[in-house]
DNA sequence: AGAAAAGAATAAGGTAGTTTAAGATTTGCG
DNA sequence: CGCAAATCTTAAACTACCTTATTCTTTTCT
């Protein structure tokens, strides 16, 4: 069943008959991603979404100074993709290990829409949980300390830690990977806090 | 016809027959807001989303300091809400100048979405368009200094800093009203490039 | 396995933005 | 109008985080 854990996925959202279930999952494909390689790049029109099976995504932009910025991560049974979708795209896409996920054509889920409305729902909760998180996220950075904002991370993403390399966790923390270093060594006890 | 710059903004996201519109407009309550006034505070369920007709609204929380961090203001034609509906609030929504607004209950809304789907591919644009607009707005929040990211609120909002106190405006871009009246004081070159 | 490349730690010096505090100016309101 | 409260400015001391540079460690590639 390569499908089961998307399944679980859509139903935490909404209430599918078979028919509905089996309609969605003609649009889907299984694919794999090599570590670095790219979904979407930064610019390109924003063609599809992406649900991540196995593996580790991030997306990211580069800013003025040509540094990467790091967004958001899509671990196992997270979804990811840029927002504006047809306009060219804010973020960028790539795989940070070598990663099986499925893609969903926007156009191709748009048809779908037409024949079963309930996948209009399903996205707008889609969109509404990732707006949420990110907005909580958001928040969060811009009120508290570099410190707190890693507890948070590794509250979230307990393994993650060990799977990818420092420099990227401190580029999503908005840190650079000397700060984010030297945190580390001083702070390990508000780690403690937090899962204590 | 009190209801012009809704419809108008309405058929920015989808195309409505007579009777869709008749029926958005019947779940629709003009409202007016007293300077100062909350529309909704944090912790309580969100209920509902607001378009404003005239006056300004602004969204923020409180950190953990105390302090409140503004999020967004919505001027003439702006929508603005909490997010995750049914759950508690995020943010709080407070006006900063006398206010007419248009008030859309949510669950109304959902009723509605039963007998035209319509709405919520027009809900789901709303939302992909708010959070693509929320996304840009923290990347650059991330990646530009203070007076390039006050560079850009006036450009959004170009007359909104003669008609707010501007420790609202240096909430919103993330630093003391100190620090916002050095900047004004030494930048504002930036501005006039930007305009020019 | 061994060389090359990528990543991590540490340290010194620098800057954007904060804090605190005081004074100046504007606004709201009886 | 006139006073009180709210808002704005300036400035000095301070802090979180950055930059650059060097060394050490780990991973990747052939």
């Amino acid at each position: 069943m390569p499908h089961t854990s998307l399944i679980a996925a859509l139903a935490q959202h909404v209430t599918l008959s078979q028919e509905e279930e089996a309609a969605f999952l003609a649009i889907c494909e299984i694919r794999e991603a090599k570590k670095k390689e790219f979904l979407l790049h930064t610019g390109q029109p924003t063609r599809a979404l992406y649900f991540v099976q196995k593996g580790c995504l991030r997306s990211f932009i580069v800013d003025k100074a040509g540094k990467e910025v790091n967004l958001e991560f899509a671990v196992e049974h997270y979804w990811i993709s840029d927002i504006g979708f047809g306009k060219p795209a804010l973020l960028s896409i790539q795989a940070l290990e070598p990663t099986q996920y499925v893609q969903i054509n926007i156009a191709a889920f748009e048809q779908l829409t037409q024949g079963y409305p309930v996948f209009n729902l399903f996205f707008r909760k889609l969109l509404q949980n990732g707006y949420f998180a990110f907005k909580k996220r958001t928040l969060s950075g811009m009120t508290q300390t570099a410190a707190e904002n890693y507890r948070d991370f590794l509250l979230k993403f307990p393994d993650l830690s060990q799977r990818i390399p420092q420099y990227h966790i401190a580029s999503y923390l908005g840190i650079t990977p000397e700060f984010f270093s030297s945190i580390k060594s001083e702070g390990l006890d508000l780690y403690q806090q937090a899962i204590s």
